[in-house]
DNA sequence: CGGCACTTTGATCGTGGTCAATAAGTGTGG
DNA sequence: CCACACTTATTGACCACGATCAAAGTGCCG
């Protein structure tokens, strides 16, 4: 926003699993400390929000908070994998993104949540109730401005992702998906070459806008494609990047 | 967001074309004042954004700002309709959102534009340069908390619509766009049974993830089972709104 | 009247969904 | 240690929704 803020140079590919600017630390313990990021963030500041979060630990497939629970509380993630979903009357579900280490959930306009949001794999969190947000908010105005920058670029990268799923087809999607949460998980420092992949062929799938089997089959074709190996079905390495960005970038030269 | 903030009582739909808190007045002139949406806003400080504001005027297909501009000024539209499109390397279009008078436009993080805005028939609006912006959120803190509202709103708003292009049949969708676009006018004040649609096909199509002739073979299917009639191809009029809704809403009893 | 942009409708095709069978992995209890 | 149940992944066969290609039809403006 303001203060001309650099957009993360990584950034090769559009967000479909996170937003961009995750990993600001703000209460202490993340997972990653993304530095220079945004607005720099001050101390006391950092303290205050520490001092009023309560920490909080989640197991595979614990929700945070449902679909429709009163928007009580926002959640500031440390380590680990959650996903945000929304289920239809019909039983059809839907997930809009997954968030890592740094990211927020949780703080919407409406009283209560719209989704539900859901660990995958081992999380630790802090929350903050939401009257304790406002009275930090007027008692450091930077930490208001943070949270506007937080939901433009999260805003942003919905609308990107609302391309993707209106536009490009399966390949395109899965490489996207592919690309983006490797970069959000080595902006947050796991670097190796092998990547665990905290989803399911259906928690892709729902993400995606595919059933799980058009997923496992794509998957399937990139690997006979050498562009990635897979040793176990939760863990992807890319072997091909520049094909991979080619498909997820809507390629001009296919 | 804060002060437990009503949200609008006559959404029946998600806000498929325009976030749910728009025509919140900022800068006088618009088509429409609504009473009591989100924070009062004080007169002094809507006095100070209508003079840091330039008025411009657009008739149909004229660009707003282009994608990958810089993104210098803000908008506030008045009068009229806009719609927000990215353009894939190769050549596809998507759309993101139709925008109405009250809606702000072009607020956006990163530098750039991230996507074109065109109007779509004559549209007058008022911009504001971004320096000029962050000069009035120091003076008048409680118009950034405005525009903190105004972005989660949008945030919330593009999180239903991923949710509508990647799980929602084509009738869904149309029925969803319908039931959105005339929400978002009659929330603006044009009341009329028969609404001015200031879209071709194509255009929604383009919004829907949907080619312009499946719009179109859609459409003619809901007039056949006499849910609307369309006295033009760029008119339309709400017969059996119920269905609608219940097409919209990922219908549990289908 | 001609030209043009948009819409409608039809015919056909293809991507991705659905249904189903098998395989591989994981944890539990005998 | 293996048998068993259970979840997840893979692959195949088939199908359907919506895309594509094509041809009229309609309204508007010069």
């Amino acid at each position: 926003m303001g203060q001309e803020i650099a957009v993360p140079p990584l950034d090769t590919v559009r967000p479909l699993v996170s937003p961009v600017c995750a990993g600001m630390d703000l209460c202490g313990g993340c997972e990653a400390r993304i530095e220079g990021l945004c607005a720099p963030l001050d101390d006391a500041m950092l303290a205050d929000v520490a001092a009023a979060g309560e920490n909080c630990t989640f197991v595979a497939r614990d929700p945070l908070f449902h679909q429709g629970d009163e928007a009580s509380h926002i959640y500031i993630l440390h380590n680990g994998t959650a996903r945000l979903t929304q289920l239809l009357p019909d039983g059809r579900q839907a997930a809009v993104g997954m968030r890592f280490g740094g990211d927020v959930l949780g703080f919407t306009a409406s009283r209560d949540h719209a989704m539900g949001a859901e660990a995958l794999g081992d999380l630790t969190a802090c929350r903050i109730r939401r009257p304790e947000l406002e009275r930090l908010f007027r008692k450091h105005p930077p930490l208001e401005r943070h949270f506007l920058d937080l939901c433009a670029r999260e805003l942003a990268a919905a609308q990107e992702n609302l391309v993707a799923l209106g536009r490009f087809t399966a390949e395109e999607r899965v490489a996207a998906f592919l690309l983006s949460f490797i970069e959000a998980r080595e902006r947050r420092g796991h670097a190796g070459p092998v990547h665990e992949l905290p989803a399911t062929r259906a928690d892709v799938g729902e993400l995606l806008g595919l059933t799980l089997e058009t997923v496992s089959r794509t998957v399937s074709a990139f690997r006979r494609r050498g562009w990635l190996r897979a040793p176990s079905p939760q863990t992807v390495q890319l072997l091909d990047r520049a094909a991979l960005v080619q498909l997820a970038s809507g390629g001009a030269s296919s």
